[in-house]
DNA sequence: ATTGAGTTTCAAATTTTACTGAAAGTTTAA
DNA sequence: TTAAACTTTCAGTAAAATTTGAAACTCAAT
């Protein structure tokens, strides 16, 4: 299992870019190979394609698999078993996006709502509260939207994606039926 | 400068959240610490209220810089430098995003096109330019669609947002535009 | 029951990242 | 031009995160 050039620049990319999206090096780099390879991978294959020891490739897959990126594919007759991207590339990026709101989003919501509930014991607290009243709105809208993306069907999410450029025509037709 | 329980609760969940959007621990307290005070805050009293060093405000204070989240206040009479967010909930929020897509996404889709242009030297590479294609589509949908929130209006993105759990009905109201 | 092909675990080693504090730098006022 | 008040820098240190590899585990075939 080596890399070409390209396929292997690609790889350190996403090595680089996986600890933006909440792993660290290693696991975007695992996804980053398993996404390029046509065929599901080995633990070992993975492990010599990246030059990490086999148990680092074992936690790793773990990990994946905790963010369901992963599916484990058995091949009658062989022992082994074989890795590889458990979706489309846009399931993948779906699955990272919910699951970092999950991680992320929903904790700070619930700080938020416990710390908004109690009243304020002193006028810095009347501020903070306000601001965090603030923040508390803006990540219930984002949870909002993304629940709502996750409902769409493909094809209506297309249609919403490609809208791209005029979103803000539609805005203005919308307040002109509005107005009827 | 000593935080009530409260609001010594919110920063340190910032601080652990902070690094999930780009920067460290200790500052995202900071930004934490800035955005519930309702005075800019001197170096020295970031310093004291979180109980880090001098030296390391300063670093941070220059990272916050980096991504435009702080401004720096003046005040007559006074020879030190106060902090304060750069703007409100909303603009910071915005700042983090736009910030973040030109370090991460726009160098991803430049190393996605520059490998998808040139041909490919394997059957394997084939298969690989094929998915980077994919992740390039969904990276340029989402860049176009950032762009083109940070042009609405503030009002606009109200309707927008609160359309919420009806985006369906944007598409809707797209074909009856088209129709027409 | 034993072997062997495979996977997982985890303590220790390594690497990376962040923090401190003393020294150097800057700016204003006298 | 000096001093005082403040800020920045950065080498060294501390802390955190990642990685390794050897041992433990699993399980199917003999």
């Amino acid at each position: 299992m080596i890399l070409s050039q390209k396929l292997e620049n690609f790889v350190l990319h996403c090595g680089e870019m996986g600890s933006r999206w909440g792993f660290n090096r290693t696991i975007g780099q695992m996804v980053g190979l398993l996404v390029i390879s046509e065929q599901p991978l080995s633990a070992n294959e993975i492990a010599e394609a990246l030059r990490i020891s086999r148990g680092n490739v074992s936690m790793g897959i773990k990990e994946l698999q905790s963010w369901q990126l992963v599916k484990v594919i058995h091949v009658p007759g062989d022992r082994k078993e074989y890795y590889a991207p458990n979706g489309s590339i846009w399931d993948l990026a779906n699955k990272v996006f919910e699951e970092r709101r999950k991680r992320e989003i929903d904790p700070t919501l619930t700080l938020l709502r416990d710390s908004i509930i109690e009243p304020a014991q002193s006028n810095e607290e009347a501020y903070a509260q306000e601001q965090m009243q603030q923040i508390h709105d803006l990540l219930e809208t984002v949870t909002k939207w993304s629940a709502e993306l996750q409902r769409l069907s493909p094809e209506q999410l297309q249609t919403l994606m490609k809208l791209g450029s005029s979103v803000s025509k539609v805005i203005d037709l919308k307040d002109k039926l509005l107005k009827k």
